[in-house]
DNA sequence: CGATATCCGATTAAATTTGTCGGGTATGGG
DNA sequence: CCCATACCCGACAAATTTAATCGGATATCG
């Protein structure tokens, strides 16, 4: 089970423009400097901006700010903006897509554990990314 | 955020499984009468027997038993089985994917989630779901 | 032996993700 | 006013992944 790339790309987006968010707007050409394809970054911030977690200033000298302090923006944010809401299996949202839907014990499982997990992701946040960028030397050579 | 539906068809057959745990092997079509591919089934079922989670019989008379009392078998194991581990990004498991790796913020993010999803997956058994098959009719007409 | 039913690699079909293209629109500065 | 800048957006193409199918091999019971 892995997560798509948008929810990668997405988030690290989110860091750098919380990392620089008293500097003005950010250029697309600069949050994509690390390696992402510019054009495609731009349909996800698209997302994001849609979803209210960013903010774009048009025309020159435009780009985009993060639109909430960094800690109140929760990981669960970001990743349902990327990604859509975390559907483990459709019966949990659309009660009619399937004819067991109520009695059914499996779902009751998958019930819990979405929640659960939506539980997770909504407990970080992007400032707790800034906190304890601890000891890393003692462990990595090179 | 979705779960492909090998995840789901496997829970389901694995639920079916342990509801007749004691009934003596279960053909592939008998387990397949839900309306899932039979011949893609048989390769799910491949896969959670080669993880252990399901041991089968060949021949006449044959079938699929589930290999260990359901309340030994984790919803973890079963995903694991059917999507490989989660891997919410690489550089969670492959410490040498991104030339960051270390330093990086976000990459602790990563890991704590991945840590803590696991655990809620682990969390739950096959045995749950046969707990409370509570109150339905209350909330449901028709 | 022969019916049954799992096993398995290869292939095809469908869907999704990832990335690209071309033009539109707003804005600040000269 | 004009023009360079930079976001906006829908449509498209490529690549990858998922879902499903096919054909035959192998094991086992009666
Ligand atoms: S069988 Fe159960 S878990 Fe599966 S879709 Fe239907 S209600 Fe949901
Ligand atoms: S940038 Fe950080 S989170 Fe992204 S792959 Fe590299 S180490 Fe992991």
């Amino acid at each position: 089970m892995k997560l798509s790339t948008r929810g990668k790309y997405g988030l690290y987006a989110m860091y750098y423009l919380a990392e620089h968010r008293n500097e003005g707007p950010q250029t697309l050409q600069s949050i994509a400097s690390t390696g992402v394809p510019k054009q495609y970054l731009e349909q996800l911030l698209g997302n994001l901006r849609r979803a209210g977690l960013v903010a774009s200033v048009r025309g020159a000298q435009g780009g985009y700010q993060i639109a909430k302090p960094p800690d109140q923006t929760t990981i669960l944010e970001v990743i349902d903006a990327m990604e859509g809401p975390l559907a483990l299996s459709e019966c949990t949202t659309d009660e009619g897509s399937c004819k067991h839907a109520c009695q059914c014990p499996v779902r009751k499982v998958w019930q819990r554990l979405t929640e659960s997990i939506n539980r997770e992701l909504a407990g970080v946040t992007l400032g707790d990314m800034f906190e304890e960028i601890d000891d890393c030397e003692a462990t990595v050579n090179e």
